[in-house]
DNA sequence: ATAAGATGCATGCGTATGCATATAGATTTT
DNA sequence: AAAATCTATATGCATACGCATGCATCTTAT
C-alpha cells in the first residue's frame, strides 16, 4: 500500500514536465540571446508569426499562441515594433482588431535564430528521447492543448501547412 | 520527401510541452490564488519544502527546484518570510550558506492549498492522458531531468520517501 | 435608432524579474 | 599563513509583468 494516494503520486508528473520546461527554456534562452540576439520569447512570438500563413495575426490569435497575459502582448509588440520586428496593422473587418506583422527584418532575425533554437531543442529536449517517448508526446500534447483550447487558432493552421 | 527536416519538425513536440505547460499553469495558479490565496509559486516552494524530510533547503538546492533565479529565489524567500512562511536559518558548517526552513503557518498553508492543486493537475493534464502515456511521460522527464541537472539534489531524495 | 452591454487593445501602477555587482566566508596556491 | 580565487547569498538597477481600468468599437435588445 502506498504511502500517497495514486493522485497525489500522479502530480509529480506535472511536475517533472515544469522542470524540463524550466531546464530547456533557460538554457535555450540563454543560447538565443547569446548566438542570435534575441529573447526566447521574440523568437517564439516572430516563429508563429513566420508560420502562420500570411505573416500577420491578431494580436488576440497571437496572445493564445505566445501567453504572455493580454497587456503583456501589448507591450511585446510595442517592442518589437520599436525594433522593427513587426509592425501593427488596423484591422478592417473590426477596427477594434489590430493585426501584428512580421516584417523582412523581422523575418531575418527568425531565420538567424532559427538554426540555435533548432539545435538547442534537440541538445536540452528531444536527444534524451526515444523515438516512441517523442511520439507519445507529440500525441499526448496536442490532446491537452485541444482539450484546454478547443478554438485555438492553431488548429486551423496545421492543416495548410504552408511556408518553407 | 517532407517539407521540413525532421529535425524541424520535431521542435514542435517541444513548443507543445510548451503550450501544455503555459496554459496548465495558467489555470492552475489562478485556481490556487482564488481558492487558497496563494501564488502557484509559493505553492511550489512550499511544496519542495514540505517533502524535503527535515523541512528546510539550502538556498541553492531550493534555487535547483525551484527556478527563480538565484537573485529570485532570495526575493521570493524574503517575500515568504515577511508572510511567515519560512524562516531563514544560517548554515553551521558552511557560514555563508542559508537554510529556508517551513514554518507551521507554511506547512498550513501548504496543506490548505494541496487539494486545490492535485485537482488542478488533474484537471488540466492527467485527465486528457492514458495510462500508458503519463508512463512514458513520468520516465522521460526523469531522463531530460537526470541528463540535463545530474547532481540535483533532488536525486538523493527520491531514495528516502518519508513525510505523509 | 438608441441605450446597455460586450469585446479588443492600450495604459497607469505596483510588483517581480534577471543581470551585474557587492559582500562575506571558504578554499586553494604558494 | 597570506594572497588569490572561488562560492553563497544579497542588492542596485533597469526592465518586464499582470491586474485593474480606460477608451474605442461592435453587438444585442428594445
Amino acid at each position: 500500500m502506498p504511502r500517497r494516494s495514486k493522485r497525489v503520486e500522479e502530480t509529480h508528473i506535472w511536475g517533472a514536465l515544469l522542470a524540463v520546461h524550466k531546464f530547456t527554456s533557460r538554457e535555450l534562452a540563454a543560447d538565443l540571446e547569446r548566438e542570435a540576439g534575441i529573447s526566447l520569447g521574440w523568437y517564439d512570438a516572430l516563429l508563429v508569426l513566420a508560420e502562420s500563413g500570411d505573416g500577420r495575426l491578431r494580436l488576440q490569435d497571437l496572445e493564445q499562441r505566445v501567453l504572455h497575459s493580454q497587456s503583456g502582448l501589448t507591450r511585446l509588440i510595442d517592442r518589437m515594433a520599436a525594433a522593427g520586428h513587426v509592425t501593427r496593422e488596423k484591422a478592417n473587418d473590426d477596427r477594434r482588431g489590430v493585426y501584428a506583422r512580421i516584417t523582412p527584418e523581422g523575418m531575418h532575425a527568425f531565420r538567424r535564430a532559427a538554426p540555435t533554437f533548432v539545435k538547442g531543442v534537440h541538445k536540452y529536449f528531444l536527444a534524451h528521447l526515444s523515438e516512441q517517448e517523442k511520439e507519445v508526446m507529440r500525441t499526448a500534447f496536442i490532446n491537452v492543448r485541444k482539450a484546454l483550447l478547443p478554438d485555438d487558432p492553431y488548429w486551423k493552421l496545421r492543416d495548410q501547412q504552408n511556408q518553407a
